[in-house]
DNA sequence: ATTAGTTGTCATAAT
DNA sequence: GGATTATGACAACTA
């Protein structure tokens, strides 16, 4: 529970951090375009921004303004008009990669039509197959730069048209270097999918021949590939054809050999290199990660992706790998709230987090216009946006400005962005802000428990069990409980918690729950041993059939033999050797107190002596006449009795205990290492924002001109932003004394 | 023979 | 206050 309060508190934090991002965006583009009263309008105005088709008006207004410009100074316009489009690539990076997705769908049912693997079905097979040739460094080199391949790979992919022909050896190599790294973009999930599943899948294709092509591809298109290196060519996909045609694009963008290192190196190298990105903030995300690597295993392939996922690059790779981002909008968006909590949770992470790899694909591409909508309310709910102006006022902030000019934006960004996160920290570590909490603890709740019946969200399923096992732990309900909790664990080691909730979003969440499904997996045994526990429950003594030879046998005061036979072997296995046998049998499975209970000569069960209540057992034992010594062993046994299913219940709730505090480590763990996940997502985003900004001030500004036609003096002027939508050019001074002020109102107002 | 896990029992506290 | 239950500790048993 707590963790999902978390995760929502956070999902608003970073859904108010994209609002304020966005609103400044918006801010700018407004300023540069000199007049865009839509956008102001969405930026102040009410409601009406969150309808959708309120948004598209805004994108159908700008691209009509853009259509149509109007006598304008045409460098100025053209200019501005370029920055706009920049601005706006802002909140449009999925563009890109919705085509990326659409290629990727395509791609995906040709394979199983044609019954043939898909290049993402290669999956790590081919890719080992593959290192062999390529050389060693690649199985290295691979997981560390998967995912700067994965968007070259994505982007070429997209872009290169399918072609077939002869394949030289280097194009082989190369169309193998592209399928590994298509894999890993296409597969990267599946690959772990695949193998965990490959024997069954396996098994199944030897039982039901060919009866999936969805199996087919997987079995004999690994087989395949394990064999053989052009098994592209055997399988007779399209892929063969594309590649050829990849190669050829990939030449010419990379005009280095078809060594494999080499090609990874230029493939790398425009991602490394051409980021602007100093690496203080890559450095930050890796020790976040390793932090995470100790903390969770189930981090590691994430985390790697995340890292390498989004170098920003040159242009276009941080134009697209910002789409990653944008899912946080989706998820943070209304949709969560909508949709439940507890599935979100991981939806949220999951897409992000594995739509970066894969291309951020095709789960993007459905969720293109609830992002839109998403925008759009954040558009409109800029009463969030009003929050950060202030902080943008401040502008002259102390943070990373441009070199060349001090950057205002820069400030804002750094002071807004990074104080509310470090807000949100505070906030998340130091538990909930209580407002919040209660405004959100019905929404969870509510969340958790559609969640659970929908998607076995993992926060739910402990939740949930914790509370009912926990409640409900005592004997009478200790099966019921055994077996939820049975249950709640196989599930979560086979569909294991599925945090991918969302319907598209699979891959790393998969994995990773995978992995820890696997964890829980471990503690089976105890649960088969809580399971005997339970099932020894009083109420179900009668049932069980040890339990039932106890009670009969128990009878021996009575009619020994009679019971015996009656519950033992048929009457013609009843020789006297077998006989003595079960008896011994039978003397052994007594208790000690059901021997003393013979010994003296007790006339009734011990299952009686135990289980009767208070008032019949008087009443019992008022019927004969019973010695002292009787009495005393009869109340001993009762006692014994007693204590001994009260430590069987004692037991259990114990091992129950633990295991629920178990989950809700791993639970907690997992949210930690999502939340850490998310953050390192934001700051990334982040700081592209901030460059974007950043870049976009400096060009605004660089071109701006007194009236003597002469450039502004950078360290006297500065671009101010005011809260009603205008830019305003102010001197340094001012600007520093008004970001003072502003700089107190709204750390006042939080406290 | 050692060891870890299981189960029964006792003592005691809590209900 | 007695009956019942819960639980820690110990010992016996088992694999």
């Amino acid at each position: 529970m707590l963790s999902l309060k978390k995760y929502l508190t956070e999902g608003l934090l970073q859904f108010t951090i994209l609002l304020s991002l966005i609103g400044v965006r918006v801010d700018v583009d407004t300023y540069l375009t000199s007049q865009l009263p839509p956008l102001r309008e969405i930026i102040l105005g009410p409601s009406s921004a969150y309808t959708q088709t309120q948004f598209h008006n805004l994108r159908n207004t700008l691209d009509g303004y853009g259509v149509h410009p109007k006598s304008i100074d045409l460098d100025n316009y053209f200019t501005a008009r370029r920055l706009l489009s920049q601005v706006r690539a802002l909140d449009r990076f999925q563009v890109p990669t919705t085509e990326v997705n659409a290629w990727l769908v395509h791609r995906d049912p040709e394979g199983s039509v044609s019954g043939s693997q898909p290049s993402s079905g290669l999956t790590l097979e081919s890719s080992s197959g593959l290192q062999d040739v390529t050389g060693p460094d690649n199985g290295v080199r691979e997981s560390e730069t998967e995912q700067g391949f994965s968007e070259d790979l994505e982007d070429l992919g997209a872009v290169a048209p399918p072609v077939s022909g002869d394949l030289t050896k280097e194009d082989i190599d190369l169309i193998d270097i592209l399928w590994r790294q298509d894999i890993d973009l296409g597969a990267g999930r599946e690959t772990f999918d695949y193998s965990h599943r490959q024997k069954e899948q396996d098994v199944d294709k030897e039982l039901q021949d060919g009866a999936e092509q969805d199996d087919t591809w997987s079995g004999e298109g690994a087989e395949a590939l394990a064999r053989n290196l052009l098994v592209d060519g055997e399988t007779g996909e399209s892929f063969p054809a594309q590649f050829p045609a990849d190669i050829s694009s990939i030449t010419e963008a990379v005009p280095s050999e078809s060594e494999p290192p080499g090609l990874q190196n230029n493939l790398l190298s425009p991602l490394l290199t051409g980021t602007d990105s100093p690496f203080d903030l890559e450095q930050q995300w890796q020790d976040l990660m390793s932090i995470m690597e100790m903390q969770a295993m189930e981090v590691n392939t994430s985390t790697n992706e995340i890292l390498y996922s989004a170098p920003p690059g040159d242009p276009l790779s941080t134009n697209y790998s910002l789409a990653p981002n944008t899912p946080i909008n989706q998820n943070v968006s209304l949709h969560q709230a909508s949709l439940g909590g507890c599935s979100q949770d991981f939806s949220l992470f999951s897409p992000e987090v594995e739509s970066l790899p894969v291309a951020s694909s095709s789960t993007l591409l459905p969720l293109v216009p609830s992002n839109s909508t998403s925008l759009n309310s954040t558009f409109g709910s800029t009463n969030l946006a009003g929050l950060f102006f202030p902080p943008q006022l401040n502008g002259t902030a102390n943070d990373t400005a441009g070199p060349e000019l001090p950057d205002p934006l820069g400030g804002l960004l750094d002071e807004a962005m990074l104080d509310e996160i470090s807000l949100m920290d505070l906030a998340i570590e130091e538990g909930f802000n209580p407002v919040q909490a209660s405004q959100l603890e019905e929404e969870f709740d509510s969340d958790s428990g559609l969640s659970l019946d929908s998607s076995h969200s993992p926060s739910s399923l402990s939740s949930s069990e914790g509370s009912s096992s926990s409640s409900s732990s005592s004997s009478s309900s200790s099966s019921s409980s055994s077996s939820s909790s049975s249950s709640s664990s196989s599930s979560s080691a086979s569909s294991s918690f599925s945090e991918e909730g969302a319907v598209g979003y699979s891959s790393d969440s998969e994995t990773l729950d995978l992995e820890e499904a696997e964890g829980a997996v471990g503690y089976q045994p105890e649960y088969s041993k809580f399971c005997r526990m339970s099932y020894q429950d009083p109420s179900q003594l009668s049932c069980l059939p040890y339990l039932e030879h106890v009670g009969h046998n128990h009878t021996y005061n009575m009619a020994p033999s009679a019971l015996d036979s009656a519950d033992l072997p048929p009457p013609s296995a009843l020789k006297k050797g077998s006989k003595e046998k079960q008896a011994d049998f039978l003397d052994k499975q007594m208790s000690r107190d059901e021997h003393r209970a013979r010994a003296m000569k007790i006339p009734f069960t011990n299952d009686k002596i135990i289980n009767l209540p208070v008032e019949e057992f008087n009443e019992l034992l008022s019927k004969y006449q019973l010695s002292e010594a009787q009495l005393s062993l009869i109340r001993d046994i009762r006692r014994r009795g007693k204590n001994k299913m009260a430590a069987q219940n004692c037991r259990k709730r114990k091992l129950d205990t633990i295991l629920n505090l178990e989950r809700d480590v791993e639970d907690l763990q997992r949210d930690k290492a999502r939340l850490l996940r998310e953050k390192v997502e934001f700051l990334r985003s982040l700081r592209q924002m901030k460059q974007k900004v950043q870049s976009l001030y400096q060009e605004v500004f660089g071109r701006l001109r007194d009236e003597n036609g002469r450039p502004y003096s950078p360290s006297q002027y500065a671009l101010q932003y005011a809260g009603d939508g205008s830019v305003l050019l102010i001197p340094r001074t001012l600007a520093d004394q008004q970001a003072r002020r502003q700089e107190r109102k709204p750390k006042d107002r939080r406290k």
